[in-house]
DNA sequence: ATTAAATATACGTTATTTGTATTATTATAT
DNA sequence: ATATAATAATACAAATAACGTATATTTAAT
């Protein structure tokens, strides 16, 4: 029945490029058919539009974030290690994330793709959350900060640390995480003794 | 008369740095004037059409690298010296060059633009072949090779220095450039004194 | 106030893109 | 081989986007 050679794959490994380094604006269906070597026909066959692609993309985006963050949050290392790592995933997505991109999807008028981001962003949101309540259940950070407070700073945080004005203070980003990082977990005040 | 505060070259530099991220087809003229905080209606004022700023951009680049060129070409160094230097140039310039705004100006549609590159290489082809024939007088360089093999060999040159898989046998560029250069100044035979 | 330049807006025209229908190929299993 | 399903190629009307121009309004300098 089915031919079977990955032509779904080429499309959207085609579109996942293109839309890296465009936009969605830009870029075209025909476009995305003439790069994945596929006719508009097979294309149609399995999305409707462009949007759908779009639509398909950053699901599956979002989708290997969650997994990623899972995998920290889930894996046997202290509280202060696991943002630390998170830190770093993001700000290493962050540059590979093309401006073009990000620009599309926050500001972009389509319908359709603003519900699903919406809904993503309200799912991961919902499991943040979570995570940070769980961790105050069982002492790994203070449990008289505000859990919305925290998400809301530590998405603060990985906005400071792409931010140029910030980054050439330090000589490596590196030291500007574990800085950063020292601040969000003990504040400004002289450590006494030992952490918690 | 004139309000004179700049429109020209912030449409120019608007142009640019979008023509550059995504070459000149994905380009609109609204969204330059956008960049440069400019009306459609100034921009018309300036430029007739997409291609009258392409046009104006890729000589504006063009008479830039000249310059360059030519300083190199003038100053008081060896031969050898200077290769290296046009070597090193021109790789630099095509790692900032976008293969989008490659891709647009080589295979574009646009007769006007087509023929403004097809001048401009006839110019700088004409300026490189003179500058060849004037080395061999003065016998800088051997002067029984054809000034015209020597230019196609040397665009081979830079072309051969930005592919992957000769770059990939080498730690770092320079040490690439330096063993290039050797093989072109001297071949594969072992030297025996000095050079020239 | 006057004046020139720039902007905002609107608009008809042209070009591009979309999505579909139809026909022609190509591969694969029987 | 031949039937069959998938894909490609082509053409096309409809929708959308971009172009280039005209006009009214705003801005800034004299």
């Amino acid at each position: 029945m089915e031919k079977q050679s990955g032509k779904f794959e080429a499309i959207v490994s085609a579109a996942r490029s293109l839309f890296w380094k465009h936009g969605i604006r830009r870029v075209t269906i025909e476009e995305i058919c003439q790069n994945a070597g596929v006719s508009k026909m097979t294309c149609y066959k399995y999305f409707s539009n462009k949007t759908a692609i779009a639509k398909y993309l950053i699901e599956d985006m979002f989708e290997s974030g969650i997994k990623a963050y899972k995998e920290i949050y889930h894996s046997d290392i202290s509280y202060e290690e696991k943002v630390k790592k998170m830190l770093d995933l993001k700000m290493s997505n962050s540059h590979e994330m093309s401006q073009e991109l990000l620009d599309d999807i926050y500001k972009n008028q389509d319908e359709e793709l603003s519900e699903t981001i919406e809904t993503i962003k309200k799912r991961m949101i919902g499991i943040y959350l979570d995570d940070i309540r769980e961790a105050q259940k069982i002492k790994e950070i203070r449990d008289d900060v505000k859990p919305e407070f925290m998400l809301y700073f530590l998405n603060n945080l990985t906005e400071m640390l792409t931010d140029q004005r910030l980054v050439s203070i330090y000589s490596n980003p590196q030291q500007m995480i574990s800085e950063v990082m020292t601040f969000f977990f003990y504040g400004i005040m002289p450590r006494k003794n030992g952490k918690k």
